[in-house]
DNA sequence: GGTGGGATTAGCT
DNA sequence: GCTAATCCCACCA
């Protein structure tokens, strides 16, 4: 039933790949178990005219995945404590990403429940930060690929939702533009 | 109910 | 030294 995604998927425009990572799963896998989360919360991050972007300014250490081909993850501290999970989008080169928000946790909930120290499940995977804690990842998972490594997304058949877009949350630049999108009326969003 | 500050680290100026 | 794509808890109303 469920299945990795194309390589393709990832290689278009950013902001489509935002829309289109809505309803997929976020599979990762180790030791501990599996845990499962389906994406109800996004945001697009572009090369240009997009301060916010850590592309924009150039390329740097920190930021060389998101030059890297379509369909790696992004795993970038942030604030010293939390890691944010991104995808990188559109070809090889272009230094986009999408920023992956929050997740309706599917399965590996109780997993997530010890990792996360909490037995909320709508605060388990609510903020990008916290979903990244329930699903356990972490630097190592910087620059793995999202359809052959332990971090996979994975085809959610079966759901039907409406795309709302909105500005973003939680940065200080560029705040004007509308590139977060969400799974309209889902539980699991903050707030 | 809502708001404000602190924790903590990599990278840039 | 300052900033950053955050979270949590204490405090006030």
């Amino acid at each position: 039933m469920k299945k990795t995604v194309s390589k393709s998927f990832f290689c278009k425009p950013t902001i489509e790949l935002a829309k289109d990572l809505l309803g997929m799963h976020l599979c990762t896998e180790n030791k501990q178990g599996i845990t499962i989360g389906k994406i109800v919360e996004t945001e697009a991050y572009l090369f240009k005219n997009d301060p916010a972007c850590h592309a924009h300014k150039g390329r740097t250490k920190r930021n060389e995945v998101m030059f890297g081909p379509a369909g790696n993850a992004y795993v970038y501290l942030c604030y010293g404590m939390y890691n944010l999970f991104n995808v990188v989008s559109n070809k090889k080169g272009f230094g986009e990403a999408v920023l992956i928000r929050a997740l309706e946790p599917i399965t590996g909930i109780e997993l997530m429940q010890k990792r996360r120290k909490t037995n909320n499940i709508k605060q388990l995977c609510n903020g990008p930060g916290k979903l990244v804690l329930a699903l356990g990842i972490d630097q190592t998972h910087n620059g793995n690929c999202l359809r052959t490594s332990s971090i996979r997304i994975l085809k959610n058949q079966n759901s039907k939702f409406q795309i709302e877009s909105s500005s973003r949350i939680g940065i200080s630049q560029a705040k004007d533009l509308n590139l977060r999108f969400t799974i309209k009326d889902n539980k699991f969003l903050s707030k």
